[in-house]
DNA sequence: GCCAACGTTGGC
DNA sequence: GCCAACGTTGGC
């Protein structure tokens, strides 16, 4: 049973047009630091989940893009690498803390921006839309996928 | 285990 | 730049 998710990017960091020109149009999600996020990857995230890609941090925020999880999670590498401004002193090869998975793009939508989807009464349960929410990676239900699908229809 | 201090997120 | 909200850290 295919799940679904929200992921949030920077766009200055990875964009959905970013996403677009990558090789085989597909990315891997790195950078998570928050065990609650990390965990969705190590438990529950799989291969063909639909992901709602969300451009956080910006000018306009909100779902610019339809996704896919590509494949498994594995050890993320910026973990590892003392440059990266990910890298976690506290992590190593034997013992990771962080995880990466694959996201590959589906289509690049219109953007649908936050203030449409306040707006929207059937997205009004989104994790994403909740007060204080920071979450990078939040589930999506299938009822807010179809909402979401039937507002980029419009 | 408590909790104050601090750092980060992210919309505005 | 501001600030609310939340997560993490670390002293006790």
């Amino acid at each position: 049973m295919p799940r679904h998710w929200l992921m949030k990017s920077e766009p200055d960091e990875v964009s959905i047009d970013d996403l677009a020109r990558a090789p085989g149009q597909t990315v891997a999600w790195t950078g998570v630091r928050n065990y609650q996020a990390r965990n969705f990857m190590r438990d529950e995230m799989q291969r063909g989940d639909g992901v709602l890609f969300y451009h956080s941090s910006c000018p306009q925020p909100g779902i610019a893009g339809l996704a896919e999880i590509a494949g498994a999670t594995e050890p993320d590498a910026t973990q590892f690498d003392p440059a990266s401004p990910y890298f976690d002193a506290k992590a190593s090869r034997e013992q990771p803390r962080w995880l990466q998975i694959p996201v590959r793009l589906v289509r690049v939508t219109r953007l649908l921006g936050l203030p449409e989807m306040r707006g929207a009464p059937s997205l009004a349960t989104m994790r994403v839309l909740q007060r204080g929410n920071r979450l990078s990676i939040t589930p999506v239900t299938a009822a807010e996928w179809r909402a979401v699908l039937a507002l980029l229809d419009r």
